[in-house]
DNA sequence: AGGATCGATGTAATCGATTACACGCTTGAG
DNA sequence: CTCAAGCGTGTAATCGATTACATCGATCCT
C-alpha cells in the first residue's frame, strides 16, 4: 500500500468576495439582544406571568389573551430561554451518554434505540466521548456535577473519579454494557457475556474444533473477562485440557487482530479455530491470516463476537455472537427514565443480563473431530 | 445464513437483594438539597462574592480569604451550578455539532481531532444525532435558539428549517463536508469532492479501464453531486463517451452497493471497474460480487471514497479517496472558534476545500487497454 | 343584597451564580 | 495632619424564566 499524492486544490476564495458584498447594508438590525418573555409581554399588553402562563399552562388564561400572546411570540420569534428555565426548574431535561468511543460502529443501533426512548419522555440526549482519557472524564464529571444533566448512562466501564459514585445520590446513574468496579449498586444493563462467550465456543467444539484459541478483548475490561471465562466454561465442559498459549491478549480493534495473527504463526501446534471477543478484532485477525496465504474457514475457522454491520459484509461473512444491542439501548433509557422520574420511587437498582444469539455465517468451518462421537455430542449440547 | 438462537439466560435477581440491604440505613442524609455559594460563603464566613472572586478572580482578594474559601469549598463539596453561571454570562462554553448518525465510523477521527481542538480553547462539545429526520432536527433547534450552546458545527448538509439561518445572527454555524442549499454565507469546511473523484477516476482510466461505472452517493446529496460531476469530467478529460447506463443510484451504506451488484449483473456489457462514492458502497458491492462468484480485482476492479478504517482491513484492500479527516476536524473546529470569540471582528465566512490524496490498495487491477499508448498517457496525467 | 367563590391576571420572590457599585480601612503624598 | 488612592469586601442588581401569592371583577348562593 503507498499512497498516491497529488494535491487537487487548496484553500478557496468566494468567501473573501461574500463577506464584502455583506458589509455594504449597515448591519441591518444590530446584533439585536436576544427576543425575552418581557419583549413579548409588552408587545402582548401583558405581564411576564401570563405569557409564561400561556406557554406552559394553556387553560389558566383566557382563550383570548393566549391567542394575543402567541401572536406576539411569532412577531418576536421568541424562544424561551432554556438557562432561564432550567435554573427555576432545577432540572435540564437532559441525559447524558458517555462512551469511551463515538466512531465506533457498534453503538449505531444502540445509540438510535436510546434516543428514541429518551425522547418519547421527553429527555434529549447528548454524547459524550472519554476516550478513556482522565482529563475528558474529568470534564463530564464537572458538565454533571454542575447540573447540567438529570441522568448519566455511563457505557464506559469506568467512573472519573472514585467519589464519582456519590452522584448517585444527586442524578441517577445507569450502567451500560460494563460494570464499573466497586459499584454493586448501580442499576447495569447489559449482556450475560459468560453465557454467550461459552455458547460460541462450544458450537465450535460441535463443529469438530478442539485446539481454539480465544483472542480477548482489551485487558482488564470487565465483559472481556467474562468471556474469557465462558470460553473456559465451554472447553472444560467439553474436556478439553486448557492451555495458556491460546489465549491472546488483544482489543476492541483490528490491530489486535493481526497481533492475534503472529502468535498464530509463531505456535508450532497452531489451533483449528479461533474465538474472537470482538468482531474488530476477528476482522483485522482473518485479515491478516489472508495475507499470509491462509483461506477462512478453509485454513482455520474464526468467530467474532458483537454483530456489527462490517462482519455481514465481510468475505467471508462473520460467525459471530449477536448482541440485542436495540433492546439493551431500549431498556437502558427506560432504567433511567423510571429513576428520573422523582414523583415515583425509584425502582430497585437491578442487574439485568440480557441474552445473546449465535449468528452462524461462512467463518467457520468443520474441525478435525467433525463427525466423530464426541463431536455430535458437543454440538448437540450446543443447540439445546 | 441463519439465526441459531438459544436463550442463554435472562434477566438477574441480584439487584433486589441489594437493594434490600441498602434500604436498612435510613437514608444517611437525605436527598439533600445541592451545595450552593451560599453554603460555601456562610461556612467561610465571607459573602457569596467573594467566594465567587476566590473561584473566578484569584488577586481580588487575599491570599488568607481565598484559602479559606477554598477549605470551604473542600469540605462542602462545591461545584458551581453552571445553569446560573451560564444565565448570568450569556453564554455556555458549549458547541453542538450536529451529525446524521453518529454509528457512523466515518466521523471518528474527525470528532476526535474536533473535540481536541475545541477543548484545547475552553469549549465542550456534544453531539447530536439527527439521521436526517425533521422531528429530531428540530429538537436540536430548539436546543440552540434556547441559548444552550454557543456554536454550532453541522454535518449534515441541511438545516431544520429555513429560517434556522437567522441564528447565524445569534450563533456562529460552520458547515462541515456538506454545503447546505440556499446558504451562500455560511462558512465551510470541506473537501474538493470534484477534484478527488476526477482524479480517482482519471486513475482508472490509467490503469487501462474504459467502462467504468459510478456508484453514486444519495440522490440530493451535494458531495455526492460533486463526485459525479468529478467522474464526468475525467471521461470527458480522456475522451471517453458517457454512458448514463453506468450510473448506479446508490447511498452511502452497504445495502446501495448490493443493489449496485444487480445492476452490474444486468447489464449486458459490464464494466470493468466501479467507482463507488463511498467506501461502505464499495465495500458491499465487492461482497455482492463476490458472493456471485466474481473476485475482486481480477475479473472487475472496484475503488471507493472517504478511507474509512474498515477498507484497510476488507479483502482485497480498498483503493479508496482517503479524506483529510484529523484536518478536516481540526479547521472546523478553529474556524468556529475564532467565529465565537466575541473579542475579535469575526473572519469572512470563507469556503475552505481541502484536497484528498489516492490511497492505492488492491481492489483495483488492470483493465482492457493496459499499456496501450493511450492508457499510459492517461496514467502519466493522473500521476502528474 | 352581601358575602363567598372562582377565574384571570399582575406583583414579586425565586433559582444560583456573577459583578457593578458602595463602603471602610490602610497607606502614601503633600 | 488631611485627603486621595488603592485594596478587600459586602450589598444588591442582574441574567430570563417560573410560580406562590395577592388582587380584582364577575358570578353565585342564600
Amino acid at each position: 500500500m503507498f499512497i498516491h499524492g497529488r494535491p487537487t486544490a487548496t484553500v478557496g476564495l468566494s468567501g473573501r468576495h461574500l463577506q464584502m458584498t455583506r458589509r455594504i447594508p449597515p448591519a441591518p438590525p444590530p446584533p439585536s439582544r436576544p427576543v425575552t418573555i418581557h419583549d413579548v409581554a409588552r408587545r402582548a399588553g401583558v405581564s411576564t406571568a401570563t405569557v409564561s402562563r400561556a406557554i406552559g399552562n394553556p387553560g389558566q388564561v383566557t382563550e383570548e389573551t393566549r391567542s394575543r400572546v402567541l401572536a406576539a411570540i411569532r412577531a418576536t420569534g421568541f424562544t424561551p430561554n432554556a438557562t432561564a428555565r432550567n435554573l427555576r426548574a432545577r432540572s435540564t431535561k437532559t441525559v447524558l451518554v458517555l462512551l469511551p468511543g463515538l466512531g465506533n460502529s457498534f453503538w449505531n443501533v444502540i445509540i438510535n434505540s436510546l434516543e428514541d426512548v429518551l425522547s418519547e419522555h421527553g429527555y434529549g440526549v447528548i454524547f459524550g466521548d472519554t476516550r478513556n482519557d482522565p482529563e475528558r472524564e474529568a470534564h463530564y464529571e464537572r458538565l454533571v456535577r454542575s447540573g447540567q444533566v438529570d441522568g448519566l448512562l455511563l457505557f464506559t466501564g469506568r467512573l472519573p473519579h472514585p467519589d464519582f459514585i456519590q452522584l448517585d445520590r444527586t442524578i441517577p446513574i445507569t450502567l451500560v454494557s460494563n460494570e464499573v468496579p466497586g459499584c454493586p449498586d448501580l442499576p447495569l444493563i447489559g449482556i450475560d457475556n459468560r453465557a454467550a462467550a461459552a455458547e460460541m465456543t462450544r458450537y465450535l467444539i460441535g463443529r469438530g474444533h478442539r485446539r481454539i484459541a480465544h483472542l480477548t478483548g482489551p485487558h482488564g475490561h470487565p465483559e472481556a473477562a467474562e468471556r474469557i471465562k465462558g470460553y473456559r466454561d465451554a472447553l472444560a465442559g467439553a474436556g478439553i485440557a486448557h492451555d495458556e498459549a491460546l489465549i491472546w491478549p488483544g482489543g476492541f480493534d483490528p490491530a489486535s487482530g493481526r497481533r492475534g495473527a503472529e502468535r498464530f504463526f509463531a505456535l508450532a501446534d497452531r489451533p483449528t479455530a479461533v474465538f474472537a471477543a470482538s468482531d474488530e478484532g476477528a476482522l483485522g485477525l482473518i485479515k491478516a491470516l489472508k495475507d499470509r496465504g491462509l483461506s477462512v474457514p478453509e485454513d482455520v475457522s474464526v468467530a467474532g463476537f458483537d454483530g456489527i454491520e462490517y462482519s455481514g459484509i465481510y468475505d467471508p461473512a462473520l460467525t459471530t455472537v449477536l448482541q440485542p444491542r436495540s433492546e439493551l439501548g431500549r431498556l437502558a433509557g427506560e432504567n433511567l427514565v423510571k429513576r428520573m422520574d422523582r414523583s415515583a420511587p425509584p425502582p430497585p437498582p437491578a442487574r439485568t443480563h440480557l441474552a445473546c444469539t449465535l449468528l452462524i455465517r461462512d467463518s467457520v468451518g468443520d474441525g478435525p473431530a467433525a463427525g466423530r462421537k464426541g463431536a455430535l455430542r458437543a454440538n448437540r449440547r450446543a443447540a439445546t
